[in-house]
DNA sequence: ACATATAGTGACGTCGTGTCATTTTTTCAA
DNA sequence: TTGAAAAAATGACACGACGTCACTATATGT
């Protein structure tokens, strides 16, 4: 009988693996995909649980078995957003290479991603206004953000590439107008031209950390 | 009884001056003043009709006579918030004087303005993700900005104070700073300091326009 | 002072939310 | 394969906030 129970096992393997995981994760992928589906093309606030659980095809209330409420599940597409554009930042971050270089790297691959991922991005930021939770999230997703920036500026200060100057509250600056122009600019569709916002916004963060710093209006990597 | 009708009116125009007006610009006004009230320790999520009609002291299927919905009511506070800001703002593109200083002194106001109002800015920033037609006033506020900014620049191109470059853009992501950078700054109480806040902002905005010009680090005006 | 216009009230229907007891489906091991 | 236990899905419910409406009370102006 040990023959029958390995074959079992196999099925059982096999069919999860073709099927993905149990039956609860498959759902909260489902879930999670009809809200990606969802705010493509429209925004937050018109999102019910009712409508997503309609295109998911499970009934409403089974929703909060796999999430507190909406703010929740807004909470995981950031947090997946999050990785992607930590990954993408990583070049100046490193402090290794030229810092124009790095940084111009940095944000084209951020505003690659933003691009790619507008809508979402937009439905977190308004989703955060809304509630308490999902807004400490973001609030210390931007946090992180202007703490790796403060540090960046401070050490490439003190290595003399960055002039002096009091390096957080340039750091928040920068970095609220990349959260927001992003936002704005990519949130909905039709979508701004990506090349465009690259270019101001790469504008904008060389002339203020590295003043001396020639600026080429194409983009010709 | 010419006399008592006179009298009459007279009386009548007296406690209108006093009272202000008609009962219902009064009440109007005391909802507008209740909304501020709340507004400014508690986040627009927080507000309904019913919390802000028991401060004002009236029913609260009351508030459906003088505003369609509390987004109504935000529109209003917005557009007294743009009188401010617009009139603040004026220096700069008056087109006289130095541009950089003029510069500063709008940015100086701004920052003065948003700072006193910052938490209802915040709200109603908060309220246009959540409602359609707040959005679009919204917007249109921010775009008003981004025009005249986008024609100072270029005006000033032409006259050779700025350099040649793509002047649209650039203006959206200076103004997306600025608001977004306001909002979180001024937004909730503790408000951040404000002389920070209004150094790293012009820093900004003239190294991104005005590359030659030096930065001081104190504002000794 | 009175007739009329206007402001304020309370009750109602609606919609979206989140919970719960119950039913159905999975899961796993004998 | 089967059946018992675990887990997932369902439908009904109560709640809170919204916006409307017929009605009452109060202002307004002649």
């Amino acid at each position: 009988m040990s023959y029958s129970k390995l074959t079992h096992i196999a099925e059982k393997a096999a069919s999860k693996s073709a099927q993905q995981l149990r039956k609860s994760d498959r759902t909260r992928k489902a879930i999670l995909d009809g809200a990606l589906e969802l705010l493509w093309s429209r925004p937050f606030r018109d999102l019910t649980v009712a409508e997503l659980m309609e295109v998911t095809g499970i009934c409403r209330s089974a929703f909060y078995r796999y999430f507190d409420d909406l703010y929740a599940l807004m909470e995981t597409l950031l947090l997946s957003l999050e990785e992607d554009i930590f990954d993408v930042a990583a070049p100046w971050f490193s402090r290794e290479g030229n810092p124009v270089d790095t940084l111009r790297e940095s944000l084209s691959g951020l505003v690659r991603v933003c691009y790619e991922q507008g809508p979402i991005l937009r439905a977190v930021s308004d989703a955060s206004t809304i509630d308490d939770r999902l807004e400490n999230v973001w609030s210390s997703f931007l946090t992180q953000f202007d703490d790796a920036v403060t540090a960046n500026i401070e050490a490439q200060q003190a290595e003399g590439f960055i002039q002096e100057f009091s390096a957080r509250p340039v750091a928040v600056a920068l970095n609220r107008m990349d959260a927001y122009l992003f936002v704005h600019a990519f949130g909905r569709h039709p979508r701004q031209n990506p090349e465009l916002v690259l270019e101001s916004v790469t504008r904008l963060w060389v002339s203020t950390l590295y003043q001396s710093s020639p600026i080429t209006t194409k983009n010709n990597d």
